[in-house]
DNA sequence: CGCAACCCTCACGCATACGTAAGGGTCAGG
DNA sequence: CCTGACCCTTACGTATGCGTGAGGGTTGCG
């Protein structure tokens, strides 16, 4: 909804859809023939709204190899083709998948050191197949979390029963709950740990 | 299997299993009447074993409010009960649910602050109910970047079709790839964004 | 008593991924 | 030409969760 006024060289008209579109254009130099189809460059801040990330986030991207823009304007204005966005994206998802910006970098140095083809895709292949177990591995570990919360919560409901004017200490004593179930481990750690006389360990 | 010595009042004679049961005791000062059971205390490198943090890990939990020894020795050595326990690994799950320490300390005060059981309960349930949601969430999250992933690997089998010799550059040009399917986000980004003259978006 | 194995208290260091402020140009409509 | 919306570079700041010494006691078997 910021409205646009004065672009450099890269234009927004639409009304809101896909960022820019436009008639003016700035074709960058470095003799590029290229076919038509949309080569309007944008600047930081259109990616930067595109993607969700902040502009210096995008700029940091630069900073550390990971997004190189495409020209500068005259002023020094960085300008980006929309190669960029999926970049920026493609960032985005490696590092949701725990990747850290500098292990993306290794990614990008690889692929762009690499002269075969096939032989580059090979190894990025690996690193995708060894993220894919890990991502089941922490997806794994998060559903068994996922059981204990549940788990925890159910034992919890119990304590909805509990006279309200009952103190937090004698829960050491309570024998409101399930006795043929252990107590959660989320539910254990609450009580005790901090150094006050404590140490019954089920209710019993 | 790091032999254990002397120690000061907490003892192991076991054989690996859980770590100590002895005979000596110290029960820590403080007129707590206590059932038998299994009071003998813990130094922190046991604690450290037990829960596998460092030493100085359950010395920082400390440092934040998230634990206190439940006595001292002479020597000023911190003695913990086997609550400690409970709570150290309660702190590393909450952990693993993406809690900072100071996000513990909160429930943790919480409770502490609450004087009716039930009502402290009550809002660790919240945060816990919450942290449900949450976590299935993040779950789905990494579910669909499974599936990327898994696409993705897909797309690039295609690759090992391609001629070791064909160059990087070229794979903008590639027509090997099943058209019927889009590039995977995870394939797309590898290529383009680093300025270099290019942006052509699905190799035809 | 001697010694190994532990533990204690500072207190600075570190890696990540930007946040944020400072001081100062650039772009294009009006 | 003016102006508002943007952008640039430089550079220090921040939050987390411990890591890593430094310098120096404590414990208790033998």
């Amino acid at each position: 909804m910021t409205t646009r006024h004065h672009l450099p060289v890269a234009y927004e008209h639409g009304t809101g859809g896909s960022i820019l579109s436009g008639t003016s254009r700035t074709d960058a130099p470095g003799g590029c023939a290229e076919a038509e189809e949309d080569d309007r460059l944008l600047q930081v801040g259109d990616i930067a709204k595109a993607t969700g990330k902040t502009v210096r986030a995008i700029h940091h991207y630069e900073e550390v190899g990971l997004l190189t823009p495409h020209a500068r304007s005259k002023g020094r204005y960085r300008l980006y083709d929309h190669a960029a966005l999926s970049r920026v994206r493609w960032i985005g998802k490696l590092h949701d998948l725990g990747l850290s910006l500098s292990q993306i970098q290794q990614i990008v140095s690889t692929w762009e050191a690499s002269s075969s083809a096939p032989g580059a895709m090979s190894r990025i292949r690996d690193v995708y197949q060894q993220k894919l177990e890990e991502v089941r591995e922490q997806i794994a570990h998060l559903e068994n979390l996922e059981h204990e919360l549940v788990a925890s919560l159910a034992y919890l409901d119990t304590c909805e029963t509990c006279d309200p004017a009952e103190l937090v200490a004698a829960c050491t004593n309570c024998n409101l709950h399930d006795k043929s179930k252990a107590e959660p481990e989320l539910v254990a750690g609450i009580r005790g740990g901090n150094g006050h006389c404590r140490q019954g360990s089920n209710h019993r």
